[in-house]
DNA sequence: GCTCATTTGTCCGTATGTATC
DNA sequence: TGATACATACGGACAAATGAG
């Protein structure tokens, strides 16, 4: 569960990990407030800002954390995060306008959470027009919808 | 030209600009080989080696260059980077398969490139299956083709 | 409005490891 | 082998945004 500093991985990827199992766990969570700071991960873990950094980032970009400057960095809702990472795939291409997307249940499993916060995450974004449900068929990708980032 | 250290732009950014019009006068080119290493950048510009690795990983976002490990770092030339630049758009869903491309005229004032640079990249492109010409009506995104990175 | 501490953003210099030629 | 170049990591510095007072 410590950083392994002799290991083929580099340590911000492993840093990165710890943090993803602290959000996964509940020891960091959205109702909590701010993560420990840059300066206090160092501390920790006695790595450098910079190598925490690097892993904070990642964990951005895959929408688990989301950092405000001057504020903290702050655990995603596990809807949002969810909702965050289909409108990635859309706008990859990943997933596609008129295409059905996974059920529920791969998705779940894939991201590692509850279906709960699968349907969640579906039901904002078909509010917001970005999927559309067909009776009987499943979730659909909408067309044209530019995919408005979440707040 | 140069680069204003107290300026609100990150030198990163600055820097990036002087490296693009570098290629836009043909100072670098693709035929003249690697653009100078990062310890050169480094030298010439004051500034270090991550600072130089930001302006290059932008530009290469951008297609402009195309860095090889262990190689250097290339200028892409002009009709590839246009036709990667098209590509990402289609994978971004910007340009849709079945609706026209924007005109030749458009793209290349966009791009600040000839038309030239712009129809030999619609021609590699036309060629890949990637995009399709209807006689009298224009150039359109093709279906299905999953855009393969050229070369 | 102002100052101040906290936090993240950017940058620097350096060092080591690894891939390519 | 040696030169070149990228990937990772460290430690330090200052700037910019935020919020408390």
């Amino acid at each position: 569960m410590g950083i392994d500093l002799l290991g083929p991985d580099p340590i911000y990827r492993q840093l990165a990990a710890v943090i993803r199992k602290r959000v996964n766990d509940g020891t960091y969570a959205p109702e909590r407030g701010p993560i420990p700071s840059e300066a206090a991960l160092c501390e920790e873990f006695g790595v450098s800002r910079n190598t925490v950094r690097s892993a904070v980032r990642a964990l951005n970009e895959e929408h688990v954390l989301r950092t405000v400057m001057g504020r903290g960095t702050f655990v995603n809702p596990i809807d949002r995060r969810i909702a965050a990472v289909i409108v990635d795939r859309i706008s990859v291409g990943t997933y596609r306008p008129g295409r059905a997307l996974p059920s529920e249940a791969a998705l779940a499993k894939e991201q590692d959470v509850g279906r709960d916060s699968v349907r969640s995450a579906i039901a904002r974004l078909t509010e917001d027009g970005v999927l559309h449900t067909v009776e009987g068929q499943g979730t659909f990708v909408s067309q044209r919808e530019d995919a408005a980032p979440h707040e």
